[in-house]
DNA sequence: GCCGGACAGTAAATCGATGCACGAGTCTTT
DNA sequence: AAAGACTCGTGCATCGATTTACTGTCCGGC
């Protein structure tokens, strides 16, 4: 009895008077396959017994898990790790579960847990990955794995089975960046870490689009570009942005807007302001992206862009369960979902 | 080829020329029964054919997986976040993955989640439960699931397989309240949810302690409590931190100092102590508890106390494979942490 | 010369569930 | 009346690895 209670098929099979292939047919959606008062039998021979299906044996004979993996750069961030909690809220409502890893954006880790997870039997994963090339995944997504690739727009070369949720980055950060404009700054900076990582270079794309679709001049504009390659995690963006943002304030003539790559980074140059004596929105403006739950309560409340992450997490598991289910993975598509501008209180007209 | 590659202990021995039995050995750490020309013909093998173990398959022969199940109330909450990423971190350098569940703080969801655990083959979990009873997790104990209370510490009538890990709640809260003290506040109020949670019970208690400990009278030193008891999740802390304060710096004669559950719930009472045209530190110190990644970022720095997280998880990491892999469960012990009191900038003597 | 034991390795049962291939009985059809 | 078709099932091989019990073989000791 090394499992505990352990009861298994046989045994309701005997209790009910049937045999063990019954008692299976039942419990895969084959009723019809018996007479209703055999199959009220079994019912009750399940319920007297308390008989739960042992998911391993189920996954070893079927292929089959009830579970989906989640690869992020990190929960600790606030943003992945609501996602993760919609995410895992969706699959649990079809009984799925969720396999949590933290990739801390290193390649090679993130390579390992995509192998153990196929290793583990899931067929299914939401890949929040930020390296610029997925070939990595290829071998796992011909061996017949579903991969999701969150918060990535589709890259010419990418492989071809690949399902693609993303906000659309160019628009949030032109909305955000626009907003600055109508405010009337014309001296801006974008903060951001290493710009390998596909959506941050769309995030920068869009910013510079607004200010040249604005008829500005970059140079004119002052569009500065802080940036870092060494290759920050989730934990330093904030750090980043405080450095960055003390030395952009320090130079002859300082920004007076800031667009962070994330609420994160931008939480970082909030700080970073206040660090040189300035006030945040009176004295810069300051803007985030992706609109976590602390950009409102922080101070001043961050003007950013909003990533709808329920309904994309929501959407990226039917993605999973209709290739799982479906046995071969969906043909490769794009999802890319209109982001929202949120205005709030670090934004204002410059001085 | 359902399963991919999928190269078999059988192929490896056809391979190697000798039996499944001997491969298997070999795996399974008794290379001692064969002669060191045989194992290296099988670890030749191995390596040609790229075989990787089913876990599946080895789960249901030996019922041990290498898995262990994280029930959090919420990993939106950067506090858990951070913590499942240490947890995570720790688990994966012994090669085993980490199973998220969200319990929302809803006692039946956190039983279902833990049987449907059980019957995944888990065999240990990280239990953060705020609930004050842990009546529910008993018949699992008894079939032999390891748990580690989380966050929690040792209850009388908890059941005695137990493992509790903890900061010492009265203590850090103590800390906090006897360094308001210190600065000279003398009209304190604590911001708490429901007090039926077992730490924000502790947290409030260390509270009261510091104010008598000092010599003051409760009634003297204007200490209030004020709570909701309506259940509040996590991702509202911050919202009933914010409505509490306003309705407290509302009142005739308001405290001067206040004392938040946790970090979350302070950063909202920072934004409640702005909303009545206040300044956090000058006009009303705010301290906070768990030290999470924000405390540091937002405006102005949160004072507070810190929980050694990534060393608790390792902690308690530790104490789950122990459980697990001895086959039996460990007995019932609880450790307790002692908090560190982090001064930063939220705080500041009295007007 | 025979027994006991160490050594090197294997056969086969087992974990629990699944589902194909088959089968016995009953009803239709021509 | 024989052949087909349908109903209500069941037998058994199978998924991949583990492990217990066992078989030969060789060696030393008395």
């Amino acid at each position: 009895m090394r499992n505990g209670s352990s009861v298994t098929i046989y045994q309701v099979a005997r209790a009910a008077g049937v045999s063990p292939s019954t008692v299976s047919n039942l419990l895969n959606g084959r009723p019809g396959r018996m007479l209703p008062a055999t199959r009220q039998r079994v019912e009750e021979a399940i319920e007297q017994l308390g008989y739960r299906p042992n998911r391993t044996a189920r996954q070893l004979r079927t292929g089959r898990t009830q579970a989906i993996g989640l690869v992020v750069p990190s929960v600790a961030n606030p943003f992945w790790g609501t996602f993760a909690r919609h995410l895992e809220g969706a699959a649990l409502a079809e009984d799925y579960h969720v396999l949590l890893c933290n990739s801390e954006r290193e390649p090679e880790r993130e390579r390992r847990y995509l192998e153990q997870l196929w290793d583990d039997g899931i067929r299914g994963v939401v890949l929040c990955s930020s390296l610029p090339s997925l070939d990595h995944v290829k071998p796992l997504l011909e061996a017949g794995l579903t991969v999701v690739a969150f918060d990535r727009t589709a890259q010419p070369g990418d492989p071809e089975a690949l399902v693609n949720i993303s906000v659309d980055n160019v628009v949030g950060a032109h909305l955000v960046t626009q907003h600055l404009l109508d405010l009337g700054h014309r001296r801006l900076a974008y903060v951001s870490g290493s710009l390998r990582a596909v959506n941050r270079q769309e995030r920068y794309r869009g910013y510079l689009s607004a200010i040249t679709d604005a008829g500005l001049d970059l140079a004119d504009a002052n569009a500065e570009l802080s940036t870092s390659d060494t290759s920050y995690g989730d934990r330093d963006a904030a750090e980043l942005g405080r450095a960055r943002t003390v030395e952009l304030l320090g130079s002859a003539n300082p920004p007076t807007a800031l667009v962070a790559m994330n609420d994160m980074c931008a939480l970082g140059v909030c700080a970073g302001v206040r660090d040189t004596g300035r006030q945040v929105a009176e004295d810069v403006s300051v803007v985030g992206f992706d609109d976590i739950l602390l950009a409102e309560l922080c101070a001043p409340a961050l003007t950013t862009v909003r990533q709808p992450l329920e309904r994309m997490a929501a959407e990226a598991f039917q993605h999973l369960r209709a290739g799982i289910e479906g046995g071969a993975p969906l043909p490769g598509r794009s999802l890319l979902i209109r982001p929202e501008l949120v205005v709030r209180a670090s934004t204002a007209p410059p001085r």
